[in-house]
RNA sequence: CGGGGCGUAGCGCAGCCUGGUAGCGCACCUGCCUUGGGAGCAGGGGGCCGUAGGUUCAAAUCCUAUCGCCCCGACCA
């Protein structure tokens, strides 16, 4: 491609909403266009490394027996009704009406889809198991679509389902699509961590989240640097430190506290640490009122909490409906509660003192104990874990918390969308009796992805592509428009470019505009001619992700990139994989 | 949805407080010149000042409402 026939439109400086490094080069590299809050046009630089990285999504899905589909993103809503999403999903979803009043959702994922396939299509064990995939839009109305394309309303996604005659044979072929997932995101340059992640009602290994340490990524994960335990920071188990029985349990009493709500306010009032404090959280489950009881240092774990109750909807309880129970905000209390499921957290052990609320306005008790003035009847975990606090799964390291961009998710799905009450997906055995389909899914942002490469792969002047996603993999600048430097380029464009990708910078521009803008979109591999390399019969090269520059005889041109492309394509070796047995 | 910030040319900004002919840099167009790190000279095109009301002789500027965008938080099947 000619640079100057190209629809290609650097900007020198970054529109002011960018902040993030993949966003303000996206923007700047014209990669994307901004079109409205989480919509972006893919131009054709980011429309290309897109495709690429299409590419190695299905060959690597391919090659573990995937097959790709194409389905509709407006869906009946109908469909969604069987399996209960139509009603469990907020405003993510986006609903709407056609002429002729029936309704019909857009489709965020495919499971409805992807599962009515099946249901209509899997009669025998001999059409087990199966692997479906499809790289297509998805739409999700987000709350706050932010940092360019991290987090968006309208993007591409992978997403995978296969399909198993029973939830063994699942097992098996987990570690495939796992390891699929880590060779996929080592082809595009990254380390991915995967990490443990809530799987619900599944449990166990059920689900793992493919991370990307960033700073700017909006997810937080749990890392033991001694075992190597990673899970999700609401997930994460850690071990809690008991605090100490007293020798001699004092009397509870009440304590006149104006105004003190905030555990950081009767820190200060009572001159005690944290970890003295009973919080005490409401919340509405499923539409019933339920209080979470955590000690002052811990935080509840909305996803372990929902976990323990087996809740589809879990908000905290409106101030409205707390003062009907008879309940002061700011100022609850296990203490004397009645006729209401109150949860305790594991941390909550009998033989200490605490403070707690007075479930009065501007009370607290002092000196609580645990089975005298409250009962545990209901004890779980339910806090998250914290930075420091020691690993569950080793018992010896203190666990760190990370900060990471989430590239992908692989879920043992279970039976949740093929179950009699959903949308009953059967096939016939090898002894005529039906079973149950049982269902993986497994999903890869695209754009997400993109964006991700270029976290990872920037630095002042721009981006860093890895070879294998990079929309051209040589950048041609010629500097100088003498005729036998034009002539040399042009010789080197059409010899390279039968084996290569290759942008040729023929513009008039001056070299600091050239070479900025290669540095700016990244190109792996930068050539440059110019008067004085002309007259010696020599190139220049220049790896953009390391900054080596070597000068070759043009005679030896292609031999020489052919060593360094081989050198830079990313290894797929040593990656933490799964036993496939 | 809560908190904060911003809407003036494609991008970055000034002008607004104190109302009076809409400006600067980059980009873009023409010509000359120039080719190793965002060159030079000369000429040029482009804006209902987000939108709608109001105040006023007069509104980018003051008032009201509304829409949009960004950041932090909540939420994220």
């Amino acid at each position: 491609m000619r640079y100057s026939q190209a629809f290609i439109h650097t900007l020198f400086e970054a529109p002011k909403e960018a902040e993030t490094p993949s966003h303000i080069f996206l923007l700047r590299g014209s990669f994307v266009y901004p079109l409205a809050a989480g919509l972006y046009s893919l131009l054709p630089l980011g429309h290309r490394a897109v495709e690429k990285i299409k590419g190695i999504i299905r060959e690597e899905l391919d090659a573990i027996g995937g097959m790709e589909v194409t389905m509709p993103v407006v869906n009946p809503a109908e469909l969604w009704k069987k399996t209960g999403r139509f009603f469990n999903i907020g405003e993510e979803l986006i609903r709407f009406k056609d002429r002729r009043e029936r309704e019909f959702v857009l489709a965020m994922t495919h499971e409805e889809v992807v599962t009515d396939m099946a249901k209509q299509f899997v009669r025998s064990y001999r059409d087990l198991p199966v692997m479906l995939y499809q790289i297509q839009t998805k739409i999700r109305d987000e709350a706050r679509p932010r940092a360019g394309l991290l987090r968006v309303r309208e993007f591409q996604m992978k997403d995978a389902y296969s399909f198993h005659p029973d939830f063994a044979d699942l097992d098996v072929y987990y570690p495939r699509i796992f390891n699929a997932y880590l060779r996929i995101f080592a082809r595009c340059g990254l380390k991915s961590t995967p990490i443990e992640a809530d799987s619900g009602i599944m449990g166990g290994s059920g689900s793992h989240e493919f991370m990307l340490e960033s700073a700017h990524g909006e997810d937080h994960f749990v890392l033991c640097p001694a075992c190597g335990y990673s899970a999700n920071t609401e997930k994460a188990v850690g071990v809690k430190a008991e605090r100490t029985p007293c020798a001699e349990p004092l009397a509870m009493e009440e304590v006149s506290t104006p105004g003190v709500k905030t555990i950081a306010d009767l820190m200060g009032f009572f001159g005690a640490p944290e970890k003295h404090f009973l919080k005490t959280v409401a919340y509405i489950a499923d539409g019933s009122p339920v209080l979470a009881v955590v000690r002052g240092d811990f935080n509840v774990s909305v996803t372990k909490l929902a976990g323990h109750l087996k809740a589809v909807h879990l908000d905290y309880a409106p101030e409205k409906t707390l003062l009907e129970k008879g309940l002061n905000p700011g100022f609850l209390s296990p203490v004397g509660v009645d006729g209401m499921r109150v949860v305790f957290d594991t941390a909550i052990t009998g033989g200490a003192l605490y403070i707690a609320g007075g479930n009065a306005p501007d009370m607290h008790l002092k000196n609580v104990l645990a089975g005298r003035d409250f009962e545990v009847k209901e004890r779980a975990d339910i806090s998250e874990v914290r930075e420091g606090d020691r690993c569950a799964a080793c018992g010896g390291a203190e666990l760190r918390i990370k900060r990471g961009i989430e590239l992908g998710h692989t879920f043992k799905l279970g039976t949740k969308y093929t179950a009699a009450d959903s949308m009953d997906v059967t096939y016939l055995d090898g002894a005529g009796a039906p079973n149950r389909v049982v269902m993986g899914c497994y999903g890869i942002g695209v754009e997400r992805l993109l964006a991700s490469v270029i976290e990872k792969w920037h630095d002042e002047g721009g981006m860093q592509f890895p070879v294998s996603i990079a929309p051209y993999q040589i950048i041609l600048s010629q500097l100088g428009n003498q005729p036998e430097v034009v002539a040399m380029a042009e010789r080197l464009y059409s010899k390279l470019g039968a084996a290569r990708e290759i942008l040729y910078d023929d513009r008039g521009e001056s070299p600091g505009v050239k070479l900025k803008d290669a540095d700016l979109i990244g190109i792996p591999v930068r050539l440059v001619v110019s008067r004085k390399l002309e007259k010696s019969g020599e190139v220049e090269i220049k790896i953009r992700q390391t900054g080596e520059v070597k000068i070759c005889p043009e005679s030896e041109l292609e031999a020489t990139l052919e060593a360094i492309f081989k050198r830079l394509a990313p290894s797929i070796e040593n990656l933490p994989y799964m036993d496939e047995g």
